[in-house]
DNA sequence: CCGCCGTTTGGACGAATGTCAAGATTTTCT
DNA sequence: AGAAAATCTTGACATTCGTCCAAACGGCGG
């Protein structure tokens, strides 16, 4: 195959995963809008400038279009998580800075954290789930781990437990300030910001 | 009305409710297989020996079975919460005693706790859903914050925490673990049996 | 300008859904 | 036993769902 072929053939299956992104994104919009038992493809066709017969088109049926919508969503995740929490001179100040980072996440997006947890749900039932959220809560457990051994090591010290149960006990606490959040509370955020500062003493 | 009549009618409802009792532990049967979004009223008949047009004589729609369903869900849950742990000698013991309780809560009815996060997320897109499951989510909260201060008690000491957090904290082991034994992990029972134990004297 | 090929539309399909009502069946009361 | 009330079945309804397909569109090379 000549360059310029090679080339051509770039630009087009470039195109063809540009739309697929643009197509996943506006997936997930609807998801996160109406949740996984209420979206239909109709209702994602809604959320874009296309007909609902497109998506056949670039997903082979609708579990392959949020299987794509979920690990595209993920790599939004890990890519947000991966620009990280700004230098801490003290453990303290370490810890409120996570807890502004986790509080804000929360409040800039709630709805797509509402979805994550659904999705996470939903690949309990439904197997083709499965791999992709795993991944996805193996790089938050590795996100927090990190952020627990940095607060261990300004401390001084070292984490007395294991990354699963460090990310297992964060995220009980931002699931719970979501809900709360989410049905009207407005100390929701405030409480999770001191329930994380709180939670970092608690882990070395 | 005379009492004779009185008692003829208490057992027209009490038949009226048993039923009702009876086809909403059916549909919990179904929606703790399939979850929320799999779950339609026919495949709950089919968990029965009735049929499915059976259903709107007992429930007015189809959130309002579920909603019974949930309610009923909530009153097993709490009961069998009530029926509380062993006497415990030591903190410790009574840790490991609370440890090994949720551990077999969990073993014995995994698809249960699936379906109780199911429909804990589903609250967060229906409204309808969101009073009953605030309200079991309170009183798992309170059955957690006994637990803490009688730790806590027995340890001669206070809890360091507040009720949400302290339930925050056990829900996110609890969830995780139930994740993992549900996906095959058959060190998830052990796992969150240390969890819990390692989790009691973070909080004091 | 034509024809090709990737893209997009819009409608059609069968299946499944929630809901309802009319009739059959069973239970209860007199 | 017979009437009345309850319980239950059955089939139908309008929608909506995922999926598929024939046709139309559009840009680009020949």
């Amino acid at each position: 195959m000549t360059s310029a072929a090679a080339e051509k053939h770039r630009t087009r299956v470039d195109k063809f995963a540009a739309r697929q992104r643009e197509l996943a994104a506006a997936a997930l919009v609807a998801l996160a809008d109406l949740g996984y038992a209420r979206t239909s493809l109709r209702t994602i066709a809604e959320h874009t400038e296309f007909s609902h017969g497109l998506l056949h088109y670039y997903f082979a049926d609708k579990v392959d279009l949020i299987t794509c919508s979920v690990q595209q969503y993920k790599a939004a995740c890990v890519q947000r998580y991966e620009s990280g929490i700004g230098t801490a001179a003290t453990a303290q100040e370490f810890a409120a800075s996570c807890a502004d980072g986790l509080a804000t996440a929360l409040a800039e997006a709630p709805t797509m954290h509402r979805l994550w947890y659904d999705l996470r749900t939903q690949s309990l039932f439904e197997k083709a789930f499965r791999d992709d959220v795993a991944e996805i809560d193996d790089s938050l457990q590795a996100m927090i781990w990190r952020n627990v051994r940095t607060y261990a090591d300004l401390a001084g010290t070292r984490p007395t437990c294991c990354p699963a149960d460090a990310y297992a006990l964060f995220d009980g606490l931002f699931q719970q300030a979501l809900l709360r959040h989410l049905t009207g509370s407005n100390t929701a955020l405030d409480d999770l910001r001191r329930g994380i500062r709180e939670l970092f003493p608690r882990l070395i």
